[in-house]
DNA sequence: CCCTATGTTCCCAA
DNA sequence: CTTGGGAACATAGG
């Protein structure tokens, strides 16, 4: 379920709570999250958020990667005595601790030395999008513009949601290919990427059905959203019935009289 | 039973 | 090589 703004928020929160701690102990719950064994003892120098992924740095030259995936999510505890269903790890600090729920086991939680590999040509398109350095990645793409947003080895963190609300933002058919936008057009993507991705920063995240913040609180960005899951609502801005349909498996949002 | 789901990866085909 | 489609992963909810 998280996409950027979500997995910041955990991000932030996180470094209020884990900075400078040691895990006391690691109980993996679902065997295949073995690969995080053996970090106890271990303190957090830092936790980093890459696109959708937490990397936390350990005092050992590894580090602990988190991705959430469609259903993961982190919730703090100070109270142990109920275990939340779905728990698939837990990982105690002398003052609380972290625990891993994954309905769906999607999720990755492992321990290892390796560097990120692959480059991402727009590492954090809540900050930096400029519309010249997007619109050179996007060159002679013939991809959909929503996939080319998606794509995480473009640009790091936009998921369906963010993508549906872009668009709409910036009124481009999420159809069009990526090479036929206009510097116009990239421009309102790049300010509608860094405008809409940091204002669900500050609402802590989309809450549709399930995403909860570490401390267990549902999000607010989902009251402002345009298009995603509004089928069937009027557009804010012609009126008209918003429109889902399917894009390489994905619903799709949006108003087919704003969005050419 | 049907369909849907905020993600990623892999296989296959054009 | 690029691109897109579909399936797989695994589970819950409408």
């Amino acid at each position: 379920m998280p996409e950027l703004p979500e997995v910041e928020t955990l991000c932030d929160q996180l470094k209020q709570v884990i900075l400078d701690m040691e895990i006391q102990g690691i109980d993996i719950i679902d065997p295949k999250l073995e690969m995080a064994n053996d970090v106890k003892g271990r303190k957090i120098l830092a936790v980093i958020r890459r696109g959708k992924a937490l990397e936390m740095q350990l005092d050992n030259d590894k580090n602990l990667l988190l991705h959430l995936r469609m259903t993961g999510r982190l919730l703090w505890q100070t109270d142990y005595r109920e275990m939340p269903a779905h728990t698939r790890c837990t990982i105690d600090f002398p003052h609380g601790r972290l625990v891993f729920i994954d309905p769906r086991r999607f999720g990755i939680l492992t321990a290892i030395q390796d560097r990120d590999t692959g480059r991402v040509f727009i590492e954090d398109p809540s900050r930096n999008c400029s519309a010249k350095r997007i619109m050179e990645i996007a060159g002679n793409r013939k991809t959909p513009i929503k996939s080319f947003l998606m794509d995480q080895r473009m640009i790091a963190g936009i998921g369906n949601i963010y993508a549906c609300e872009i668009l709409y933002a910036a009124s481009v058919d999420p159809w069009r290919k990526a090479c036929s936008l206009s510097q116009k057009e990239w421009k309102g993507v790049a300010e509608a990427s860094e405008r809409i991705l940091r204002r669900a920063i500050v609402c802590r995240g989309t809450t549709i059905s399930d995403w909860r913040d570490l401390f267990g609180r549902k999000g607010e960005y989902q009251h402002e959203l345009r298009v995603y899951a509004q089928n069937g609502n009027p557009c804010p801005k012609c009126h008209g019935a918003i429109q889902r349909m399917r894009l390489s498996g994905r619903g799709t949002y949006f108003c087919p009289s704003c969005q050419k």
